[in-house]
DNA sequence: TTTGCAAAGTTGTTTATGCAACTATAAACC
DNA sequence: GGTTTATAGTTGCATAAACAACTTTGCAAA
């Protein structure tokens, strides 16, 4: 394997293109008056696909640690996207529900992140796409 | 263009990939008892590169903001790594420069990035590997 | 049954980001 | 020369990440 040259690592390593895209989508977010960051928008992702799960379960899904995650949930009910209940059974446990208001947001925002996502990846072949994505998977992989 | 699916933006929103490997970097830098993050290595390889230039050259570099160099240089000088010297014939300008114990600095963290990089790199093909950084370009340059 | 360990969450501290508002200095324009 | 405008950098505020230390609750083994 070839060593990479440090250009290559630094674009790599500080996530140049993970926050270029963050920012563009919260700008995004922001001129349609949506207030939520991306990392909040990631959690009710996860939960549009399954609703009243463990903060746990969350923190697998999204790679955040738990003390991140009790602060996102925070957040979201701040602004009266969730709500956490306390499970009867096992009261150590936490089920985030989501609000209406949360559900709804679900519309709104899809179309936002397929217009931006749209935009970041035009002129792109749908081979190096592919291949790209291959190797993203991989690069986690090796980091386990 | 395909539409691609909710979980493949929900990854490359979230910079799973790039967190992922801010982590291991972070943790291997505290292994060997450096104590600077991940950012921090980011200004100095700027540094490194040409040193003695201005906060604003480091923000186009790196592609974060004004406050966020600010504070950074802040805790590059908090750690003794550089010093700001305000130029003679602009003073609004100031000029970052390495200490000693930011210029030693390179040879240690350099080995340390190198094989954190091979680590993550294993097994993936020159090839794919380019494919991937013209993709990676590509969006950057579609973000803006 | 008690002891001890594991799991689910929370809190505190340091560092970082994004944005807006700010100060200080330089340059341009009239 | 004085006013306006642009540039360099700082500060405040809300949000987020990493890590360690902590509480509460459940479970299992002695």
């Amino acid at each position: 394997m070839s060593k990479i040259n440090e250009e290559e690592v630094f674009n790599i390593l500080t996530g140049k293109i993970s926050s270029a895209i963050n920012r563009a989508l919260l700008r995004a977010f922001a001129l349609e008056n949506i207030d939520i960051t991306t990392e909040q928008w990631s959690v009710l992702s996860c939960l549009w696909n399954k609703d009243k799960v463990t903060q746990q379960y969350l923190c697998d899904l999204t790679n955040k640690d738990k003390p991140s995650i009790t602060r996102l949930i925070d957040n979201l009910e701040k602004r009266h996207l969730v709500v956490r209940v306390s499970d009867i059974s096992d009261r150590r446990i936490n089920l985030i529900h989501l609000t209406e208001a949360g559900m709804t947001l679900k519309q709104k925002t899809s179309e936002i992140v397929q217009h931006i996502v749209d935009k970041s990846l035009n002129d792109i072949s749908d081979d190096d796409l592919n291949t790209s994505k291959k190797v993203l998977n991989k690069i986690m992989k090796n980091l386990q």
